[in-house]
DNA sequence: CGCCCCCGTAACAGATCGGTAACACTCCGT
DNA sequence: ACGGAGTGTTACCGATCTGTTACGGGGGCG
């Protein structure tokens, strides 16, 4: 379940809010003043921050510049008063994603909240740790210990494979469909190169494979210890 | 959180100021006399100051020029007694960017105070730095070592795009649909075209690009060292 | 124990992709 | 209308990747 962090001090429009969100499968943090809502957002991470402009404390411009400046990346959405559109640019400049004005229909509230947290998903990081390996997969980016090891298309393809399905045996004819395509012409043995190539990438003793495993007649499958 | 200055002999004044500003959120720093002010804002670099014009050692207005002539650009509002109004032209030739003229409501401070930090923040240079090279968003500017290196205004969009999304895997959709747009017509080949010339622009050694990087089959991804 | 099948692996040739230069086209401002 | 800058397209080349083949080894089963 996804976290939202409302940062409203006018209880009336923060209860409305609350009830809207929850009601709609959200877990709803809430915060009145500005330091108690950038204290939330540093402590509680929320996968989205509906921030008000004019608040005790510290202002919603503050609240954004410093929640991007402890370079925490979750959506922001700010909402303003009607007559501060004046400040809108300058919200987006300081890291907030997107702004509602009041008054605003929850419904588009909701539909904008949507986009974002589904636009986050998407360019979410993905790093898969097994070993002394790390593979980032946003930056396409395979590490071993210290140094970077490259990896070919194909390659970097198979091996996400694997990490993505640990534990699972993979035939050949499977492999070759997500990796290769379903109209794939290659023949089988193509895989078994890669493997290799593989092997001597990631493994510690390429002879005495711990990750990618094979299994007799099937395919294989990657298994890293723990 | 913001850091104010306020240089005020008043003690009374001070303590006014200094409790008011505090309950709005900013850290206060305070300075009795004129030659303590200076040192505070040389010191200190606080974000803005309050600035009295009747002050021991040295006055307000060669507090304010001798600030100036350090080249420090935070924001200074002159705090001014009834009947020194014919010197506020004086004062804000001299650099100063506002002034309130006691009796002033502390509301009406806070608001001015408010105003320019926000203005200040929204003229806040935006620039990277990669290697020897300087990319200032805001002046629409590329600096490498001295010089001043001109750029197209694609060029500059996908070099924008790049340092903006560091070690990110950028697929050539991707930059297609961020610097061309959504409706873009363009072949593919296109932006090969144009990381030529920014690595030309850009690299040390073009032929080996160290910002600048290829994945085969994907796009490109900006990385630099350090 | 020995055969057979399957897999590991090296070597190689062909395919593919990106770098780049040359060219064409479109806007501008003069 | 002309010239220049900016932009997009194409073609060629070289580097890298990929698929195939062949050979060798090892495990399982008879």
């Amino acid at each position: 379940m996804e976290t939202i962090l409302i940062v409203e001090d006018d209880p009336t429009m923060l209860r409305g809010l609350k009830d809207n969100f929850e009601f709609h499968g959200y877990r709803v943090l809430a915060a009145d003043d500005g330091e108690a809502g950038l204290n939330a957002a540093l402590n509680a991470r929320p996968d989205l921050i509906l921030l008000d402009l004019m608040l005790p404390k510290i202002n919603g411009y503050e609240v954004c510049r410093l929640i991007r400046k402890e370079k925490l990346g979750m959506p922001i959405i700010m909402l303003t008063a009607k007559g501060e559109e004046s400040d809108i640019v300058l919200g987006l400049n300081l890291g907030a994603d997107d702004y509602v004005t009041k008054p605003f229909s929850i419904k588009e509230l909701l539909a904008r909240t949507d986009a974002l947290l589904r636009r986050m998903r998407s360019t979410e990081l993905e790093v898969y740790r097994f070993g002394d390996c790390e593979l980032d997969i946003s930056a396409r980016k395979l590490t071993r210990g210290a140094e970077e090891i490259k990896l070919s298309p194909k390659e970097f393809r198979l091996l996400e494979l694997f990490v993505k399905k640990p534990g699972r045996a993979l035939s050949r004819d499977e492999i070759l469909n997500l990796v290769w395509g379903y109209d794939s012409i290659s023949g089988p043995r193509t895989i078994d190169r890669f493997v290799t190539t593989l092997r001597n990438k990631i493994e510690p003793d390429p002879h005495n494979p711990v990750y990618i495993h094979t299994l007799r007649e099937i395919g294989y499958k990657f298994d890293p210890p723990q």
